[in-house]
RNA sequence: CGGGGAGUAGUUCAAUUGGCUAGAAUGUACGCUUUGGGAGCGUGAGGUUGCAGGUUCGAGUCCUGUCUCCCCGACCA
């Protein structure tokens, strides 16, 4: 490709909003355009990087028989009714109604649509397991884009769906599956972790998120410093160790306490009390059923929402009550108690297991200028579920003992054991097993988000100059830069040659050809490109004898002929 | 959806208490000069100041409404 006919050049200025690298420079060295607000244009440039990534991913996926296809984009809403997933927490679900009023989702994700073209077909347990999948385009109705590439509202996405014969069979997909991954984000260049997380509304067993580590990445997650456990945030589990086990349990009181204590912060103030002592009451509400939900908890800890909502069988239906809904039972912020309330049937009570772990709490019962002290759980109150409902943070320990690190990593892909989630809710998801009876699929389903992954490769692989590409996905392998007076001149001639031996080889090469533009913004953009190899033509190399060779990783530049040339790109 | 900020040339930004023909840089077109790290000079094109009302002799500037975008949070394969 000759640059001067490239589509999508080079800006000087970027808009300010660009904060991240990937973002900055994939926008000033042409490779994407923002459209609207989370929607952006490939251009040529970003598209070869794409084309290239896809390939990768359909070797590897070809490599453990998986077979491409496509599903349509706009999907019928009834398959989502059939799951009942068109209103269960599915905030990004976007619907579009055709002109006979048929309902659709531009597919935020596509497991209905693949389970209901496996269920057009007669499947017998021989042909299990089936591994099928596309590289679609998603969309979802984010509520805010940011960062580029990084969150948008549609994006390419290849997602896998596999449909096994049980849980055995299932399992050996799996492991194949996130094996290929590995794989896939190492030919990229990105390390990888596999990290167990929580499976939102997708329903199933178990799930995986593919995390690289990057300060510009929204997921936490946490890593055991013996490096024996791995977690997202959301699922992170953690030791409770006895708060105060010396202690002896006293009678239970209530006191008077002045009003000025009102927060967390104004306790351990005002009783020289670590805020472990004291018990903490935060209050959620079920937006489909009005339900609220109290959830109590050791001072020190926060509330985990995805766990207390995966305990209620209530993912992706809590918010944050309000002052109202406070009200509805008679209380107000500040001033909830651990327990009670019996009168008020939509009130329910939750406990974490980190209750247990102390003696004599503070709290529980606050009143305008009293409180109540020595509180036990077990004897002076216990609520019906108790559970592990609680945030893991920095430095709390693993279960085995082992100090907790948090880190923050950019979420590239996933993978969900999806169970019988979706063959149990749609009717005749079914094989025929070996004794000729219906069976329903134990199904999985794994997505790699193609932009974002292109996005992080960037993120992880750049300096001060611009992007800096794996060879494996760069849109260019070799950056060719002329420097010359006209087209007459020997170095344009030498770099045409170039160019066309190069380019017969099949070796990709972007020749930056342009005549009245000088070597030093060249150079530039050759670096904001960041195509791995460079070569220079120009009369100063060719007095030193040939081509001025160059990695773009690299500083040190060497002066080699054409043979040598042709022999480091074969 | 809550809090904050911003909409002026392709882009980045100016425009004083409301006051002259809305400016500059950069980019772009043309000409000259120049050719190893975003050079220099000159000439030109490029604007319904997001949109709709209002106040005023006069509105980019003040008021009302509305739309869009950005940041923080909430939400979130």
């Amino acid at each position: 490709m000759k640059y001067s006919r490239l589509f999508g050049r080079t800006i000087k200025d970027v808009p300010s909003d660009a904060t991240i690298a990937s973002h900055k420079f994939l926008i000033q060295a042409g490779f994407i355009r923002e459209s609207v607000a989370g929607r952006y244009f490939f251009l040529p440039l970003g598209q070869k990087v794409m084309d290239k990534f896809v390939k990768i991913v359909e070797e590897e996926m070809a490599a453990i028989d998986a077979q491409k296809m496509l599903i349509p984009i706009l999907q019928p809403i009834e398959l989502w009714q059939e799951t009942n997933r068109d209103n269960s927490g599915g905030y990004e679900l976007m619907t579009v109604q055709d002109r006979r009023g048929a309902m659709f989702t531009p597919g935020g994700t596509g497991e209905e649509m693949f389970t209901d073209v496996v269920r057009k077909f007669q499947i017998s347990y021989k042909d299990l397991p089936i591994h099928i999948y596309q590289f679609g385009y998603k969309f979802r109705d984010e509520l805010r884009s940011k960062g580029g590439l990084m969150r948008t509202r549609e994006f390419l996405m290849k997602d896998s769906y596999i449909f096994t014969e049980n849980n055995e069979q299932f399992e050996i997909e799996y492991k194949r599956i996130v094996d290929a991954y590995v794989k896939i984000f190492k030919r990229v260049g990105l390390d990888v972790e596999v990290v167990p997380a929580d499976n939102g509304y997708f329903g199933g067993e178990y799930c995986h998120e593919f995390i690289i580590e990057s300060e510009t990445g929204e997921g936490k997650y946490f890593v055991s410093e013996d490096g024996k456990y791995i977690a997202h945030e959301d699922i992170a589990l953690f030791k409770r160790e006895d708060v105060n086990p010396e202690d002896k349990v006293v009678e239970f009181e209530i006191f008077e306490q002045p009003d000025h204590v009102r927060t967390m912060d104004d306790n351990v103030e005002f009783y020289k009390l670590p805020a472990s002592r004291f018990l903490k009451n935060v209050v959620y509400k079920n937006r489909i059923t009005g339900k609220l939900i109290i959830a109590t908890i050791r001072g020190d800890l926060q509330v985990n929402k995805n766990k207390l909502e995966h305990v209620l069988d209530m993912v992706g239906l809590l918010e944050d009550a309000t002052d109202e809904d406070l009200a509805s039972f008679g209380s107000k912020s500040g001033y909830v108690h651990s327990w009670g309330y019996k009168d008020y049937d939509h009130v329910m009570f939750v406990g974490d297991t980190s209750l247990r772990t102390v003696k004599n709490f503070i709290g529980g019962q606050k009143e305008e200028t009293t409180d109540s002290r020595n509180v036990n759980y077990g004897r002076d109150f216990e609520h019906e579920i108790t559970a592990d409902i609680a945030l893991a943070e920095d430095g709390f320990l693993s279960e085995d003992g082992s100090k907790l690190i948090g880190k923050k990593g950019i979420e590239v892909g996933n993978t969900f054991n999806l169970g019988y989630f979706y063959s149990d809710k749609m009717k005749g998801a079914r094989f025929t097993d070996n004794n000729g009876k219906d069976e329903k699929y134990y199904m999985g389903s794994f997505g790699i988000g193609m932009a974002r992954t292109i996005a992080t490769a960037i993120e992880v692989h750049n300096d001060e100059n611009g992007m800096i590409w794996p060879e494996s996905i760069a849109p260019y392998t070799v950056s060719l830069i002329s420097i010359a007076k006209s087209e007459s001149d020997e170095s344009y001639i030498k770099a045409q040659e170039l160019y066309s031996s190069l380019t017969e080889k099949g070796i990709e090469v972007l020749w930056d050809d342009r005549i009245e533009t000088r070597p030093g913004e060249k150079f530039a953009d050759a670096d904001l490109i960041g195509i791995p190899h460079r070569v220079i033509v120009s009369s100063r190399s060719l007095e030193n004898g040939g081509f001025e060779y160059k990695k773009r990783s690299e500083s040190d530049s060497k002066v080699i002929s054409e043979a040598e040339v042709m022999e480091l790109l074969r």
